[in-house]
DNA sequence: GAACTTTACTTGACTAGACAAGCCTATGCA
DNA sequence: TGCATAGGCTTGTCTAGTCAAGTAAAGTTC
């Protein structure tokens, strides 16, 4: 077959955009998944019965597949077939981003209090999670983040030494240390867990909350090839503050 | 060229496996970009460059690009060229599973208690959150999990009742609404929001917990083609539970 | 019946080329 | 100077075929 063209169908002028052939193949199995058609583990059509149908090359209806693999939504494998997958194994996604951006954006402003930037010897659990010696130096910083003069943030952090020499240089009113560990090591692996609790006495001070009110505490752990690079804890007043994200599948 | 075979290497019986042109062309690119070859923003090779670089076609190339960008690593513009992403746009991911599953897995016991599942008028915000109007029937269930004993989830739900018609015929200590829930409607989108607040009288009655105890609350929105499903909030004693998660860009 | 082999079917990966479409710049014309 | 246009770059998508590798069922031999 030649390589047939693809552009717009002749539909008038105002027709936005020729959906392309891998794209309604996919969007045809999701609908039908969505219909329940093929239940979670379910057999569905093989790459040669979807090449039939749509009268498209493999290489087209293996990209749908593919993409809707990446996407959670079906699982493959060598010599047996496409299956439905199980959704509630389906992920979401979570932005992370630097809290300045994230105030900025709102059209607020951000300034932060350094109450702390200075070296210490690590102590024993701190020193096993970066991978340090007991005692070994370690930087350690402590920032409280403000949106429009309201305490938004205590970011009580950790950082490897060897992965950013030149941490505690900074002006931490100026950057914030994660744009800074961003530039530094600008690929890393994250681990965090999420948990309500109370404050400490003072990490209550520092917020200017009562120590009864309760907090969303993220605690992330970062890794830059197996060379972790920081360890924050992050308190959020809970009235103040709010985690939110989304999913599609 | 002719279609070179691309088994094993000769590196004899033991090596594991060949790592496909892809893969090895991907691995390059996430390696250059975690030791800053090209900051956030910068222009990276073109494909062609790459062809040349690596010696394969560029469908191979392109390959591995795409993925890179749905990996949330590079950022490909159509006439233009390809470019490191700016990583604190990162996504993680975040695993949204039944509970039941979960508890299970972790080898422990679930059960449910029912205090409540009926059909109820859909107030004035409820019913605009799902889609209803005002007054209209809307099914409710109340329901507390326990893990060895231990209240760990206040669920709260409404559910809208054209998504879902059988769903108070359930029992609920048998199966949970999301199992449920995830059979009717296979495929969804959801919207969530994770704060820390103070559970209400009645919930800290039903999970056996002080009113002072501050609660991890996941309230979720679930969507399916348009048509709302359900809005659930889960109320979560923050003395045990905790969100955990990671991502690797 | 048990163990082995063949066969058919599945997904995984790749090639060499093609055309489409978006973007930028250099060139030429008014 | 200002504007239009033509190249030449980029990515986006597709084709028709190839070989590789994994699985499972059917057939064959002992």
């Amino acid at each position: 077959m030649k390589p047939r063209a693809y552009s717009k169908p002749p539909s008038g002028p105002s027709t936005p955009r020729a959906v392309a052939p891998y794209a309604r193949i996919k969007q045809w199995l999701k609908d039908e998944l969505a219909r329940g058609r093929w239940p979670p583990g379910a057999a569905m059509p093989s790459d040669a019965e979807l090449v039939a149908q749509f009268g498209v090359s493999r290489m087209t209806v293996t990209r749908a597949l593919n993409e809707l693999r990446s996407e959670g939504l079906v699982e493959r494998v060598q010599g047996v077939g496409t299956f439905a997958a199980h959704l509630f194994r389906v992920a979401s996604t979570l932005r992370i981003r630097d809290l300045h951006e994230e105030i900025t954006e709102r059209g607020h402003r951000h300034h932060a209090e350094v109450h702390r930037a200075r070296q210490e010897p690590a102590a024993d659990g701190l020193a096993q999670k970066l991978g340090l010696a007991v005692g070994a130096p370690v930087f350690h910083t402590l920032i409280v983040h403000f949106e429009d003069g309201l305490a938004l943030q205590c970011e009580d952090r950790y950082v490897n030494p060897a992965a950013a020499p030149g941490y505690l240089g900074n002006d931490f009113t100026r950057i914030t240390p994660t744009q800074y560990l961003l530039q530094v090591a600008p690929l890393w692996e994250a681990q965090y867990s999420i948990e309500a609790a109370l404050p400490t006495a003072q990490e209550a001070r520092l917020l200017g909350i009562r120590r009864d009110e309760p907090c969303l505490v993220v605690v992330r752990r970062t890794v830059d090839q197996d060379r972790p690079i920081t360890l924050a804890r992050l308190v959020h007043p809970g009235s103040r503050y709010l985690l939110q994200g989304q999913f599609t599948p």
